[in-house]
DNA sequence: CACTTGACCTGTCCGC
DNA sequence: TGCGGACAGGTCAAGT
């Protein structure tokens, strides 16, 4: 899904398009995706309007005039795209995904009081939106546990090290995707992060030195940095908040690149399963022995 | 306890 | 063309 790169991308759209705006209805046609009490929703989130937008972990946060909050997560598949009155605008063609939207994907439909309709698609039904009071956001069981931002000034190697080295028996790709270790981290970015400081997803963290954490550390940072500036990594499903898909795909150095040259190298990248996951390699930039 | 695996869903792709 | 099985970017529960 969509990982740390990809909802910061869908959050800065948001906040360009419906910060202010007002929603006068919303429909679902899954209690899983909206699993919400209709009372809540008609005192709290009808008539509310769009105050702010946040971000934390790969959860979304949309904050509401009535201090409530919409919790969004996109798991797999999940993509929250607004669509605007003009539907056939600029940088739209006709084919464009806003101009099929609602879609068989559609699970929860927010229309806005200017006739403007925000939809929360999701194919694989893993995804949810949330509407709980502004307050009470962080002490959702997943907000407790989920670890610091990669990308904040605080989030320094030491915090890394330390933080890592309490799954020292596990591979690091697991750890990685360990969102109690540090949030945002996927199966793209794991791969790509080890793969640039040449270390093997299968290693096990306790056989790592200080110095191999370190450069990861530092890599975690670029490639998450470099993903957002692409505009996030589009594989299949994931689009931003205007339907659009993210480009880094494009500049991954191994993910989906299986059968492919290394470009470091010249050797075929091979896939394999680690942490139960596709798990794209370079064997000879990441030697499994160090 | 630490770690790994299976389940949640639907769609797509690949081999027979 | 049809069918079965594997697999897909996340997270949690159950199993070892």
């Amino acid at each position: 899904m969509p990982e740390l790169p990809e909802v910061e991308t869908v959050k800065r759209g948001l906040e360009k398009l419906i910060i202010g705006k007002q929603i006068s209805k919303v429909a679902s046609d899954n209690p899983k995706s909206f699993p919400n009490d209709p009372n809540i929703v008609e005192e709290f989130l009808i008539g509310s309007n769009v105050v702010r937008i946040r971000r934390r972990a790969k959860v979304l946060l949309i904050d509401l005039s009535t201090d409530y909050t919409l919790m969004i997560h996109l798991r797999m598949t999940g993509q929250v795209v607004y669509v605007g009155e003009n539907r056939f605008g600029a940088g739209h063609p006709n084919d464009s995904l806003v101009n099929k939207l609602p879609d068989n994907s559609t699970r929860v439909i927010f229309t806005f009081s200017d006739k403007t309709h925000m939809y929360f698609n999701d194919q694989r039904k893993f995804g949810w939106v949330k509407l709980v009071p502004t307050g009470l956001v962080h002490e959702d069981s997943f907000m407790q546990k989920v670890g610091p931002e990669p990308l904040e000034k605080s989030f320094t190697p030491e915090v890394f090290i330390t933080r890592i080295s309490k799954r020292k028996g596990a591979t690091v790709k697991a750890a990685l995707l360990d969102q109690t270790v540090l949030a945002g981290i996927g199966n793209i970015y794991a791969d790509e992060a080890l793969w640039a400081s040449r270390i093997h997803p299968a290693i096990r963290v306790h056989e790592l030195t200080k110095q191999q954490l370190n450069v990861l550390h530092g890599e975690i940072i670029k490639v998450l940095k470099l993903s957002i500036d692409k505009g996030g990594s589009t594989d299949k499903n994931y689009v931003n908040a205007e339907g659009k898909r993210g480009s880094y795909i494009d500049f991954a150095k191994v993910f989906r690149r299986e059968g492919l040259e290394c470009y470091e190298c010249g050797t075929e990248i091979e896939k394999s399963r680690v942490a139960g996951r596709g798990t794209h390699t370079c064997i000879v930039c990441q030697p499994y022995e160090r």
